[in-house]
DNA sequence: GATGGAATAGGATGGTCGTCCTAGAGGTTT
DNA sequence: AAACCTCTAGGACGACCATCCTATTCCATC
């Protein structure tokens, strides 16, 4: 099945050149280019435009997915799991500090775009979400876990933004201690007294 | 002066477009429609619509410096002068919710198009970093002073990117308290004990 | 009232975009 | 070998965009 084949190269640079220079910004030339099919060859794969944004979503979606689920098994305890997430700002601190992060910044331009795909692209942040909130209630933290999860969501936004604007990776470095010894706190404040600001 | 007048029409008009639709996404067409003039005249006031983001950005600019202004004397102590900073989460919530950030969202799609004015933007970043930096300063964190402007910053933005993905006012305000509640920790360990985490 | 520069209107232009259409290449089935 | 389906190439189309051009209006100055 080349067909196969082809409609996943043509997600696959999409996806790329998405994060890279956004969706609206990025012509199907291009992606026709970066593939090395002709441009009006697309529409025999996808119908439109919206529908390879939507096809990226998926597919990051799917390896977000995955991802949360290698965690699950890397990390032994639940802050383990949850320094998994937090180590993937200084992984991937060369790509944020270039294209930022790829969840934050695709939401971002859909919603100013208000496009139809904004509430797919809202998802990958659910993921995240949810996930989070999983680990903080293995932790303990049953009242809070929401709290926290979104806490340390904004925090890992709040750090690729400004990395991104400073052009600073010693600055993701020294948040992301700062994130650790704040997991630390939360983990110590919820084995003594059980209660968790 | 109408000429001074239009142009000024044409910039306020642009800068409310671009914040609630992005700079690419806006056209020469909606910004006379906004205004009220012909769509050939802008080239009468500006050069390119390059020009017209330099002079949206200098607005901006100038506006926040003014801003800072008053915020040094509205706040009497140091401490007080940052709780201004963070309270403006809290203020303008329903348009951060709308449309995320006017200065994170800005650099964000200007750093996706690698725009020429990307860095003009980031000068806005610079004018809330060097100014929280100087309160920090004041308030006794010599060394830290940047660094803790920083995460403000940062915190700030991830607030404002989290806010508008989950349509969420709430979590501005429980997030603001917990930004003060930090300011608070920071103001006492540093009157106590001189050293600053 | 005549003159001239400032300001405006609106059509023309060239380019790019997403999309569509059609011809045909390649390989499999009958 | 003929029919067929999958896949591809590449040009055509219409829309929109930023930009440019030129005729015209407005208004102050003489």
């Amino acid at each position: 099945m080349s067909n196969k084949q082809t409609k996943d190269h043509i997600v696959e640079a999409a996806d790329q050149l998405f994060y890279e220079q956004g969706f609206e910004h990025t012509s199907f030339s291009q992606i026709a280019e970066a593939v090395g099919i002709s441009r009006g060859n697309f529409y025999y794969h996808f119908k439109s435009k919206d529908e390879i944004l939507d096809a990226v979503i998926n597919l990051r979606l799917s390896r977000t997915a995955s991802m949360l689920g290698d965690w699950e098994i890397e990390g032994a305890t639940p802050a383990g799991r949850i320094r998994c997430f937090i180590n993937m700002l200084v992984m991937n601190r060369a790509k944020i500090k270039r294209y930022g992060c790829p969840v934050g910044t695709l939401f971002a331009e859909l919603a100013k775009l208000d496009h139809p795909s904004k509430g797919n692209a809202n998802e990958l942040f659910t993921l995240f979400r949810n996930w989070l909130r999983r680990q903080f209630e293995q932790l303990g933290c049953r009242e809070d876990a929401d709290e926290l999860a979104m806490h340390l969501l904004a925090g890992s936004q709040g750090i690729a933004t400004l990395a991104s604007a400073f052009q600073d990776e010693d600055f993701i470095r020294s948040e992301v201690s700062r994130l650790n010894e704040w997991l630390a706190s939360v983990e110590s404040k919820n084995n003594t007294q059980q209660e968790v600001f």
